[in-house]
DNA sequence: GACGTATTTTTTGCATACAAAATTCATTTG
DNA sequence: CAAATGAATTTTGTATGCAAAAAATACGTC
């Protein structure tokens, strides 16, 4: 009798086309691709390690997603938000964090919520010691955080993909104190308004902390502009 | 001297791979490929009279909208909503009309709200002859025009992704006339809301009137589910 | 006849080859 | 020298060919 022989390494590995997908759109979110920036196919299956076919199809799916836009007959190059485009993409992620947290509100478990106090602790720490790279790192964990408590998987996808478009921006803004002060202060809002399970207050913070988040991003993307006007002079 | 040479057809024919993603995406959202059928590559690359390269691209960009599932080295199958997809699905696209409502109510021109009181009364008048085809598309027509009136671009985009997914599954309900009713009804209170320019009610109107669509609509994917249980035995 | 296995066939995934379009570069002309 | 024209080059878009995986079929065994 032969003993159900279990297949070893049934973790096929990535297709090429996801492969490349996965690694392009990282490039684009962590602005390895500056927005506007061509895409030449021929350069990029050198490094990525694909033929063209591939690479090709990935870059539809970006396209798709709308980290790229396609030029016909011309390829495809990094989108390039307009200061409108950033409002209007904001004012989206306002509306699903909103629901996202008035979700969460609603749906949250006890570990759940304990987890989420923990990494605000840990933001709190960052933000005592002015450590940037770990306040946004934790920020973002505890956005996942609510994301993954409000349970609707299509939300957080939709949200997810909206929010690449953004990321795509790095603004890795390094907000004046005073903006950073009330950032920490809405955090505070959310713990209470989770803990009370009152998605009516959930709702209003995380639009109020968007639309906070905008004005930052905003004088960034005005400023990014002046450089690129200027710059492209010299 | 020459007079400056207008370029005739400065439009030119859409490339392969957006001609086969228009019309897949046609055959999906129609219902002409059903949910769970298999997409041959041959057999379509066939009928849309397109190689498989650009058709490939085209079936790649449908499952980053969500239309299509990949299957690893199976090829792509129509995407088939589970009861909690559809669930999900709804409860993303009630906070995007709500947000698309709110927005409206806020910067409708009275033009447009002429235009939508009209289709209204359109809509009223495919009610009343129990004309459900034209009532489908007055009701459709009148929220693309709340969509619209909303004035922002992302917003309707991710309106109608998510909404696609949901179209595909074609429940051209025969809803009952008490639900009917109903849904004239809170139409009318659209209209009131956006008259008075009332965001607060406006979303509260547009997230009611999604939460009784669901219930018609979850009906319809149970009865669907049962046809198919009942109808693989056949 | 049902089950499991081997073989054929089909289908997908990828790479390459070729055509058309766009871009670049050199050349000419005023 | 600037602008315009035309050729060479590059780049994109599409089709085709080939290998690997999956599915279907045929075969053998019990």
């Amino acid at each position: 009798m032969t003993a159900k022989i279990i297949p070893i390494l049934p973790v096929a590995r990535a297709s090429l086309h996801e492969q490349a997908a996965h690694r392009l759109r990282e490039m684009l979110v962590e602005g390895r691709i500056p927005p506007g920036a061509k895409l030449n196919e021929r350069e990029l299956s050198k490094v990525l390690n694909v033929s063209r076919t591939p690479l090709r199809e990935a870059i539809k799916m970006l396209a798709a997603e709308g980290l790229v836009e396609l030029l016909p007959n011309r390829g495809a190059i990094a989108v390039e938000l307009t200061e409108e485009d950033v409002l209007n993409t904001f004012e989206v992620m306002a509306g699903l964090e909103a629901q996202s947290g008035e979700l969460a509100a609603q749906r949250i478990t006890d570990a759940e919520l304990a987890e989420i106090k923990a990494l605000h602790f840990e933001m709190l720490a960052a933000y005592t010691r002015r450590d940037l790279p770990a306040y946004y790192r934790l920020n973002s964990a505890i956005h996942g955080a609510i994301n993954a408590a409000a349970k609707n998987p299509v939300l957080t996808a939709t949200y997810n993909q909206v929010n690449a478009r953004l990321q795509a921006l790095r603004f890795r803004s390094n907000q004046d104190g005073e903006k950073w002060k009330s950032a920490v202060k809405e955090h505070e809002l959310m713990i209470d308004a989770l803990s009370a399970h009152d998605a009516v207050a959930m709702r209003a913070v995380l639009a109020g902390h968007l639309a906070n988040k905008l004005d930052v991003v905003i004088e960034q993307v005005r400023a990014a502009s002046q450089v690129n006007a200027s710059g492209s002079k010299a």
